[in-house]
RNA sequence: GGCACGGUGGCGAAGUGGUAACGCAUCGGUCUGCAAAACCGCUACUCACGGGUUCGAUUCCCGUCCGUGCCU
């Protein structure tokens, strides 16, 4: 028997209605939310992101939201020692931390405390591999650390100058270690694609609606560059690119949807490969219930 | 009605007398500090239709249909 505090997690697509239900659920066992998503953290990304409004969140404390300037870069470190604080300190209250989001690395960096190399990004290093072929940074890291390389993606070079900055630094990239110090309970949520497909296209056209636009607009009037935006990618991507007339709007909206809809198929593909997580319809709460009250 | 050009996979777009580049989408996948990111793989037994020439036509010829532009 595990004796590991336990947590609740409510993962899935995107537009899939995590966050609804995650509120349902936390006022129905007594818990508050710790976001898991890798751009809601950023201050002033809110129409673009989806972010829960006051009123929706009907009380119930929510935690990593607006934690960040989205000029800066928060990474999944970051993420997963703030996450780790707050699941702590929900405990400490005597409720149950409920993490709910789309960002699956996120995610499993606490369900199975993953590790990650304490070695930081070195600019120095980067913008000097940058110039180099996925071809010369493969061979570089062959030498370094031929382990590695085994498994390494070799045409990534985001992966690859990573490796190198790792192995340059302590010799070697060490094994990833898992050590979970929580029992979780994973609630992925799904539908058929072609659900998930409108419930994308509904929710675009409703965000443009409510100022998708005039949101991005602001953001670089106040000082958040386009190219910065562009790598925050989808809504802020396209609609960056609209803005700067690279693209035109209705170039734009179908772009958007499609690649809206891509991201949702990357989720689902990379929450596919947990067996532990226990897929269901979100329209489906009484099994939901169910699941969590035995988990309890 | 005449003249011209064109009809190639879901979309865009090459191309050749010997049997179909590529881009996008689709579908599948990867994942050791940028993860809404980065990266990989698959996908036309077929080139509008009918006939002809040819050992062989998507590619040449004729006709039909459709589209676009120009002209009367």
């Amino acid at each position: 028997m595990s004796t590991l505090p336990k947590i609740l997690v409510i993962l899935g697509p995107t537009a899939i209605g995590k966050s609804d239900l995650a509120v349902e659920l936390a006022l129905r066992f007594d818990g508050e939310i710790i976001s898991a998503d890798s751009r809601q953290v950023y201050r002033g990304l809110d129409i673009g992101t989806g972010k829960i409004t006051d009123e929706e969140m009907k009380g119930v404390p929510h935690h990593l939201l607006d934690v960040a300037d989205p000029s800066t870069r928060y990474a999944v470190t970051d993420w997963k020692e703030q996450a780790l604080k707050k699941i702590e300190n929900v405990l400490e209250r005597e409720k149950l931390p409920i993490i709910c989001g789309g960002t699956g690395l996120y995610i499993q960096s606490v369900v199975d405390n993953t590790s990650f190399p304490e070695v930081k990004p070195n600019e120095t290093l980067r913008n000097d591999l940058k110039l180099k072929t996925t071809e010369e940074l493969f061979q570089k890291i062959e030498k370094l650390d031929p382990k590695r390389a085994k498994t390494i993606d070799r045409n990534n070079s985001r992966r690859l100058i990573r490796a190198i900055e790792i192995a340059t630094e302590i010799g070697y990239v060490p094994d990833v270690k898992a050590e979970p110090l929580f029992s979780s309970l994973q609630i992925g949520l799904t539908l058929p694609r072609e659900k998930i497909k409108e419930r994308i296209h509904t929710r675009l056209y409703r965000r443009l609606e409510s100022g998708l636009i005039e949101e991005v607009q602001k953001l670089h009037d106040s000082g958040l560059s386009f190219e910065r935006m562009i790598e925050l990618g989808l809504e802020y991507k396209y609609v960056s690119l609209f803005l700067q007339k690279e693209l035109t709007r209705r170039e734009m909206e179908t772009k958007l949807e499609t690649e809206i809809y891509r991201y949702a198929k990357r989720q689902e593909t990379w929450f596919k490969r947990d067996p532990r997580i226990h897929w269901l319809n979100p329209s489906n709460q009484e099994k939901i219930v169910e699941l969590i009250e035995d988990f309890l």
